[in-house]
DNA sequence: GATGAATGAGCATTCATTCAT
DNA sequence: CATGAATGAATGCTCATTCAT
């Protein structure tokens, strides 16, 4: 009943987005009753929106964190997430475009308690998996958002377009240059300096 | 009274998004009555935000053309334009939080009509400008959405961060950590280039 | 103006019914201001519509009673009368189905006055015409309500079914059949009286 | 709840017309919430106002159908229903008053789908009823619309003019005067027939 | 645990009408 | 005489949520 909601859930979320899906649309797509709806999640449509979030987020960050661990250098681990990165939003369009979906300050509140533990906990994991880089100056030492934004930052921004409908889908050329974009971003700088 | 609506959408949009926000609110802040409003905006909510977004949004466009033209060389453009982003979205920190609410997607439909000239407009201004120095070598020659990923993809995604409240604004350093690294995301290689 | 507005609230009418047309929309049909409408009719749309009503009425009735007039004896006064009103209909569909859209009550306030003293007049003519025959045997003594409820309830029940959509338009055949039927009606008992 | 909300509604309609009344009167009348309104009637004011007109007008079928069938012979049927009709109207006042009360063709949409089978359904009843007495050559052969005028029209446009205030309501006289006429309107020629 | 009838605050919108220019 | 911007009361309706069974 609870998956059934939640499912419901992300397919009208992302067809019509957050604040234009009446809660009883979820309900009737998911066959569940009004009273069941409240069973499973006391809090009504933040609870279920929240819940959702935080359940889509975590698969993203753990199908992030799994790529990661499994490559064998920096470059190997930035390369490869840039690449999931992207191949995920087109495997899970209806996740990606919820996650996209900005949510409205009033869902905020349900959505970011639980919220904080989970992205202190993954950017906790991309730190550790980074410092030894760092440290070995192959990767730049960076703020966390600016590390951030130079990595995904494109693809992300690429996602987004695709998601509003404007471009293709990205193919594994493009996917390549990004990858290999970001890599280049954060790598430590190679022989000679900056250029300017 | 069509703009004192609109100011008054902007506020109230930024502060509590689209959806969360009565039109009546809006009218109210404006000092306007329910027929001017429907007068103003016949279409009524959809019309009106679809208003307030093109129109803040062309402030934008605008702002990046007049800095683009201002350069005198490709990497003076390029790097010009990310500090312009940065800049542009502190300083009109409201229309920027309203760009990035996420559009529903039916509002999209009053939007996008609109929006589509604008945006042929504007992409095909930066491809106007970019193109001799694509030609001249000293620019890589990529997709649209790929060029403007990595131009402009790491501030984006931190500005987007800065909105949703995780992070300081962006400081000079950052401004133009960003807009070195996206001339370098941009330009054609340089001697020997990248190791792939 | 005044005649143009009055035309396009009887297309409207017919089309949608009173209280379902927006006086706008007239405004709009007819090519006029807002301010020339109310000049034209100052009490706004209680008057139009009593003015479009009053017309419409004036309409059948001297048409009626111009029948009337052209016969040559009482039979042929009755029978014409009712073929004309099945006539009428068909060919002013859309004065018909005003005429017959029933005044809401709010609105028969600003018709009634004008009205009471068309229809005393428009009844005084027919008794007028009739009395003689009545007087001479030829046609049967009735209240005015019994009489003009046998003389055309049945030619006026097929026009409102056939205005409702659900019967094609009265044919010649069907026009002389209710003609004759109507003059049996009011005929004065020939030969052996009541049946019962 | 339903049953009051449509007896509040039939109060209202027949007072004050569909068009001026508002939702609100009939759900406060009724003593019923906005929610149960909508819960009971899920498409508003046209579900509940076709609602009602079914009902309504099943109830007159109903009755007139079953004065038929007490009815010995075919003179019978025919006057008993035609002084049934008028009775019905005047000790259901309201709910004539409401029947006769044109409904706007935005209505129609709601009211016609089901009226269609109720009105198959009666008018196939009639005609069985009256197909022996045809074929027996006591009742004219006529299409259905014309009998139906025949039969029904003077009562009905009677009881018209008695709704809309001109006359005072059918006394049995003048019922007895319309049951006769629409019996000698609908029976077959007997010994010498009408002159034409 | 499940059900669905009932609740009612909140919202967008329509439309006749006024009146300054 | 004409114009159309401005007005605001009135109305229908949605939807999250409660709670008795």
């Amino acid at each position: 009943m609870r998956d059934a909601l939640l499912s419901a859930a992300l397919d009208r979320f992302a067809a019509d987005g957050v604040a234009a899906t009446p809660l009883d649309a979820i309900r009737r797509d998911a066959g569940a009753s009004v009273g069941s709806l409240y069973h499973a999640f006391p809090g009504g449509k933040a609870d279920l929106t929240a819940a959702l979030y935080v359940e889509t987020l975590a698969g993203y960050q753990d199908a992030f964190l799994a790529e990661l661990r499994r490559a064998a250098d920096a470059r190997g681990g930035i390369e490869r997430t840039v690449q999931m990165h992207l191949r995920w939003h087109v495997r899970h369009r209806d996740a990606a475009r919820f996650l996209h979906s900005a949510r409205e300050p009033e869902l905020r509140a349900a959505t970011d308690p639980p919220l904080r533990e989970r992205n202190a906990n993954f950017f906790g994991a991309i730190r550790a998996w980074l410092g030894p880089h760092v440290e070995a100056g192959v990767v730049r030492k960076l703020p966390t958002a600016v590390l951030h934004a130079l990595w995904l930052g494109p693809a992300q921004e690429l996602c987004r377009h695709w998601l509003a409908g404007g471009v293709r889908p990205p193919d594994p050329a493009t996917r390549a240059l990004l990858a290999d974009a970001a890599w280049r971003a954060l790598r430590a700088e190679p022989i000679k300096g900056g250029t300017r």
